[in-house]
DNA sequence: TTGGTTTACTAAACACTGTTCAGTAAGTTT
DNA sequence: AAACTTACTGAACAGTGTTTAGTAAACCAA
């Protein structure tokens, strides 16, 4: 079955091409810009044919999406290293904000975005989803040992990372969306603020 | 000159009818339906006309935005109410996550939206954003109160309003945009959690 | 009242978007 | 060699925001 073989592979290898592609120019040229016709031009095919590998636009944004998880998943394992939890807790949370503030357009895919959020129906009839797991069970492993050591005052591990969540979030989102502009401060003022905030926000929780 | 005053009148007249349906429709088919031709049919008017009394879409969203941080606003000084700064403050922060959850897509519209964020040339050439100052303003000030009168662990007033913000941000904005479903909760039990966060995050801040 | 100007409005077009479908040409199987 | 399958595309559909040329009515001055 060589040619099936093959064919498995070209397919796959087609998916991939337009992964990078699209990937590329949502790095270059921002979410708003990346239509499918813009990728097909890039890889030189009709807007048709990607339509051959993904279902619709979503499908597409979603491969995109666990990508760009990936991506703040390997910043989590290499940045947040330390032996006590609470100051795993804190690299975290500045890898998270750093991140969101340093790739807008990735973190808008992630977190802000309408789209992509697919539920995969489960075979014992349950949902989940997958994109993104693997970063909140990242936070969540550490919370756990952070309340388990009594360094938390939170009681409940759930709350704990909304609570983390929630904030890191709405400083990234607030600043990304221009919000912030409200608070009539200089760039450099904003992004101080951001710093404290999140300081007050780590020494708070603390017990 | 009272012709050119009922040209007038006629003139603020067709603004509002165009802010009243577009109004009407964001409410009743949201966001995503509201486009300049849908609104142009329900007012029986070319889309033309819309350009008429508005620059763009972008005018018009942000004269949008204005009334929902009115409505915000109103919210506000209705429910926090108590004598207590302390007390107030949770009364802004219940306030402001229930009307995030009830009007989503007003929330959108204010918080979340790329777009409607103009700023104001002011005449000494400075720089304002006028929408939604009331609301942050009303915090603000509240915040001054129990940073005066010691009730809160923040030293700076922008420290406080931006981790209070953010907090409520990201609990309202993650939730609108389905990203709490990570945490693989029924619906119930992502209130109860949102709610438990607030009154975790309310217990915190205080001195 | 007539004639000229200004105003209010719109039909149609432009340049985009995501998406579908009929048709074609090449590759594969019999 | 004929039949079938696969990979791909041109063209269209329905939608978006926006611009422009043209029209008809309202207004103003002589």
């Amino acid at each position: 079955m060589g040619i099936a073989d093959r064919k498995e592979r070209e397919k796959l290898e087609m998916k991939r091409l337009i992964m990078e592609a699209s990937m590329r120019m949502f790095l270059e040229v921002g979410y708003e810009k990346t239509s499918i016709r813009n990728i097909a031009e890039k890889i030189e095919y009709s807007p048709a044919t990607i339509y051959l590998y993904y279902k619709d636009k979503d499908e597409l944004l979603y491969d995109l999406q666990t990508q760009a998880f990936e991506q703040l998943f390997e910043a989590f394992k290499e940045k947040a290293t330390s032996r006590s939890p609470l100051k795993r807790i804190e690299q975290i949370a500045k890898t998270y904000v750093q991140f969101g503030l340093e790739q807008p357009d990735l973190y808008d895919l992630m977190f802000i975005i309408r789209s992509p959020m697919k539920k995969l129906e489960r075979p014992d009839g349950s949902e989940a989803w997958d994109n993104g797991d693997n970063c909140f069970n990242f936070l969540l492993e550490v919370i756990q040992q952070g309340i388990d050591q009594k360094l938390l005052r939170f009681k409940d591990k759930s709350v704990a990372a909304l609570s983390m969540w929630s904030m890191v979030h709405g400083l990234v989102s607030l600043n990304v969306r221009c919000r912030l502009k409200v608070m009539n401060m200089e760039e450099d003022g904003i992004a101080g603020a951001i710093d404290a905030t999140i300081d007050e926000y780590l020494k708070m929780i603390k017990i």
